[in-house]
DNA sequence: GGAGTCTTTTGAACGTGTTCATCTTTCGTT
DNA sequence: AACGAAAGATGAACACGTTCAAAAGACTCC
């Protein structure tokens, strides 16, 4: 979370108009970031070497390993950015009904999603295995995870027909293991234009908004209590996580 | 599917009581094959190099490469043996209700994934990827999808209380889509004794033994209808696979 | 039994992700 | 100005998955 503090954080000497403020290696990290996210686009993940993309950032192959443990940890820095804009969008939601504003923001993550959708794959792919250092559902990607789950929250408790309190949550728990899923979903879809994925998202604003006068219901509000129940615990724990931190190597 | 035909598929000469009516291959890929389960199982997926496998089959290197192109592919057929042992389970059902056959099935599977979690996420792991090799719904799989498929069909079938036949097919297909999230769920599930997917599965027959009576109704019907649909194109035409083919290089 | 062909097997070599000991630069302190 | 420590940067080296040319063996047919 918070960097592991170096001697000063910056320096406001300012030699010249813009930069210099930050330290060198941030500004290093970030052209390496570039670097790999340019050569992803270009040719996938699989297809962009850590050679090639240290040659890109013009830097040395160890250099980019002092900045990204992982080259899935590039992708990582990409999922927790687009995790960062889908939260102002999040923010910028008209107050509609819950069916609308739940359509809305997955639509607007999959166009986010969509220039990266290869590189993503293989982030969501190595980190399946249970044993993998940047798991899914793991430590270090637990800052993420709260974020991308309090970009539902706020779908939930600003929608115009919020449910009550306590059931926001468990909608929000929901709402998240739904996403995670059309996210897999939309990563398998070979449909042009991912129309699949758009038709299943119409489906789900359908049902919601056919679901949501129900929601009040003693047996229906019983029911989504026990399954936000089961989800819970695989979410898990934010464990400490140090993902994000400033490298700083004895 | 076939094996590209050899010059003969067995010799019936038997010197002694039992083998040598197979190719020679055929034993060795098998002796390959259980030195790789059982090293995945000792050491995991990662942990067991395919220098490793190779030594504990008492071959070399480019032998085991001969019989599995990729390290997954040997998972890949691990997979086609525990779908086929599902396959059997299935016709041993008892004729019961819809929602206590299908909390059956998922159980019996997810008993026989258990000795392999690790190395079965690294197979999905590894299919993730749009372009990778041996992909989860991609041609390299599409008979071993078939056969999954063919297991919900029967479960479907052979209930008491069965829909009527045009609904099978699409309770088929959202159950076999339900199952692929399950799996992934499981993989996911770190708690004890993995108590959330069986809790997700008993919530999965208590709803449908709900639901079960609603699936007449003209609504409810259109509904599933417009789900399968969406779902389809992705579990996809099965399109020519040649996994399991008997190699015969130049 | 020998020529020819298909099958099986080998091990060296390549590319890639990752590690590490080491060098250079930066910067506060005296 | 000089020193020393921390930060920044380097590239050789390693382990692993994968490829490939070629040897060795098995079998057919004459």
């Amino acid at each position: 979370m918070t960097m592991t503090a170096p001697v000063d954080e910056l320096i406001v000497d300012a030699p010249d108009g813009e930069a210099r403020k930050v330290r060198k290696g941030e500004r290093t990290r970030e052209r390496i970031l570039e670097a790999a996210l340019a050569l992803f686009a270009r040719q996938g993940f699989a297809g962009a070497t850590m050679r090639d993309i240290a040659a890109e950032a013009e830097c040395s192959l160890g250099l980019a390993y002092r900045y990204f443990a992982r080259k899935e940890d590039m992708v990582l820095a990409l999922y927790d950015r687009l995790a960062q804009e889908l939260s102002d969008e999040a923010d910028r939601l008209p107050k509609s009904k819950l069916s609308e504003r739940w359509a809305a923001i997955e639509i607007a993550d999959l166009e986010r999603l969509a220039p990266h959708r290869d590189a993503l794959a293989a982030l969501f792919g190595a980190g399946l295995s249970p044993d993998a250092p940047t798991q899914v559902l793991g430590g270090a990607t637990a800052e993420i995870r709260e974020r991308v789950r309090g970009v539902f929250a706020r779908v939930v408790n600003g929608a115009s027909d919020a449910p009550k309190r306590e059931q926001c949550a468990e909608i929000t728990t929901l709402f998240y293991a739904a996403h995670l899923s059309l996210v897999l979903f939309y990563l398998q879809d070979r449909t042009p234009g991912q129309k699949a994925t758009r038709d299943l998202i119409a489906f789900g604003r359908e049902i919601l908004g056919l679901i949501r006068p129900a929601l009040g219901l003693p047996m229906v509000s019983r029911y989504l209590t026990r399954l936000a129940e089961i989800f819970a615990p695989l979410f898990g724990p934010p464990v400490s996580s140090n993902f994000g931190e400033f490298p700083t190597k004895p």
